[in-house]
DNA sequence: GTGGTCTAGACCACT
DNA sequence: GTGGTCTAGACCACC
């Protein structure tokens, strides 16, 4: 939860929820489990509440989350993040990202090296 | 692009730089090759020369493009694109965005098509 | 439903009393007819007895069911929900929706189809 | 901007927010128009800041308005509100308040008064 | 206990 | 000038 990748000008809450939906996309939060209360989770990080709520606001938007009131927040099921529309901007921003590396120098062979490494693709 | 995976909200100044950027990856701006000048492009684009001048700056940070005092911008040449801390960052950008992708449900097969489309990579 | 047009966050036993003010509407509970108990509801529903408490409470407050101590719950008859109030608050959220629909640009004619197949109206 | 539908349990920006997007709906702010700036809004209002911010995002992510930073907050194109599942909720909740009108002994003759008064819909 | 709202005020980046 | 972020702290409703 602290080892963050870019601390110069992306704000907190936004680096907040990234290493969240890291843990979610992780599985080390599973489906349906009930995350950090707000209050300790600012408590831990040592910031406000408020800059806490926002990142999970910004995960709520983008369907990882959902929220009970009075009980929680819990990581929302796969099957019900529908939000498609969220895997196209994704897709188009993978692409701009390997035509990128592409210019940089880094050969289709490199990368299915690289690829194959995140351990939830094989590309054959 | 990098830093902000998620946000709509991105100043002007980087938005244009991104453009630049892509048209340099495009090939569309070749090695060498003179970029409009400060005022030209914030005239066209209805943008303060300031704006423009922010972008250019961002990317000669970047080391897409130089300056030669007097005569303009000119974009680099691959080689001297050095800035080897970059491939890492755009690398575990990537990794993250496939995790992200697979999380949503999108299998490698469906990743394999795609990213040949993406005509810069022929993955095998 | 009335005043969160927008919001999903909505309290529990708020959902509970749309749900059932859905079912006395649809005549699926008809007038003078014994509700559930509280006791019975909330083992059902998996939740608190002060939560679906709250839920009969808001529906008595509207004037949709009313109480016989020691006896239960039950349908108010709807000659009873004399409440106008209400019909009023409701018209103008309507008219509110129908502006909205236009300017999204939704036709009238469109719309005359949608509200004809809402079974209850059927304007000729 | 003042005579707020619902004081009860509506929160403030929630209010605040409903309020500008009926000023955008009637066509009092335009297309394009230039909206008041948050901390003017906010001082016209009597309100703190950041409760009319709350109010724009919430506009912002409902797609009616955007953000052009540095600059301040317009109205969105009517063409570009592309989110068509916003056009369903609103449908879904149209009839819902249609039915409990029905329910409530509202005619569908009174109805079509009323929604000939709201003069944007003509229903032959 | 939980999340949701609101305030007052500071500081920053962008145009 | 504009919006965006963050803090510290209060108060409320829900479960």
């Amino acid at each position: 939860m602290n080892n963050f990748r870019d601390d110069k000008n992306v704000p907190l809450f936004h680096q907040i929820a990234e290493d969240i939906k890291a843990l979610i996309i992780n599985n080390t939060y599973n489906e349906g489990e009930l995350l950090p209360s707000i209050r300790n989770l600012a408590f831990e990080l040592r910031v406000n509440n408020n800059t806490v709520k926002k990142a999970y606001d910004k995960l709520e938007n983008e369907g990882y989350i959902y929220t009970v009131i009075g009980k929680g927040k819990f990581v929302q099921k796969k099957e019900f993040i529908i939000n498609n529309s969220r895997q196209e901007i994704i897709k188009s921003e993978l692409l701009f990202l390997l035509k990128e590396l592409s210019y940089l120098g880094v050969t289709s062979e490199e990368l299915k090296i690289l690829m194959n490494k995140g351990n939830d693709f094989k590309l054959s």
